[in-house]
DNA sequence: CTTGACCTTCCAGTAGCTGGAGGCCCTATC
DNA sequence: GATAGGGCCTCCAGCTACTGGAAGGTCAAG
């Protein structure tokens, strides 16, 4: 397979297939033509990249999950740790975007948004709790 | 004032304020001896700044909010429109994490994280739902 | 034989800082 | 007056995870 058809396949770009392998994520063989010739093995990699990279599994994480992945003695218990503190790490961010929804909510709430130059919302910046 | 004063009243690192200066959000003045002189009002416009992107605004988002903040004839429904509009973005990523969240706690849930190799993480990863 | 799609590499840029090197300035103390 | 320390200066490099574009090689169709 060339680039254009994994790309399409695993639902990523082909720029960024060529990055993942630069940072070494994957190393698909070449051609005589010089062109990336992936395998069926390349692909499930690629595909199993990207969706954990859409559940906001950094790079390095992708590449500790990659590892157990193809590591057939792993313990579930190490690829569920990585797991889990990841689902912490997004429930921090969870509340962390609340907690400005809230502030930043109750400041829009207060602005009347008309054409008079009075706005809570600028005073609530320059003067509102830290 | 120092930038040392600025940064320990304005709750922001040195480096951040330099980094500010650079891309013209703030313009101190400058004393004989080369070092950055602030004014009050500098200070203030750091600490709305500071405020402003602890709400999650970006930085071209704060540079427009500054000038709205700087402007006295402003009307409120400009200040609004903006804030109203980042509103939205945070309510996007909330749900986006939370989607990622409830996938990702599916898998864990169905983990049995111990010693054995099967893990319905790897799996969901590889074969799951895009 | 040419056209156009596809592939290659390499360089640069995005956001928003952050760290560090190398060096000047200022104050205090001996 | 010398020195020690801290704070300040600029400039360069690096972080994450790509993304865009230039310049050029390759391949299949017409």
């Amino acid at each position: 397979m060339n680039i254009g058809d994994v790309a399409a396949r695993a639902h990523l770009p082909a720029k960024t297939i060529r990055y993942y392998e630069e940072i070494g994520l994957i190393t698909p063989a070449r051609g005589q033509n010089g062109y990336r010739a992936f395998s069926e093995t390349d692909l499930h990699k690629l595909v199993f990249i990207g969706r954990a990279r859409s559940l906001g599994f950094t790079i390095e994480e992708c590449r500790a999950l990659l590892a157990l992945y193809e590591d057939a003695t792993r313990a579930s218990a190490d690829v569920k740790r990585i797991a889990h503190d990841h689902l912490r790490q997004i429930e921090a961010k969870i509340a962390e975007l609340q907690a400005m929804h809230k502030t930043l909510g109750d400041l829009v709430q207060a602005c009347a948004g008309d054409q008079r130059p009075d706005c809570p919302i600028l005073k609530g910046l320059a003067s509102g709790p830290v």
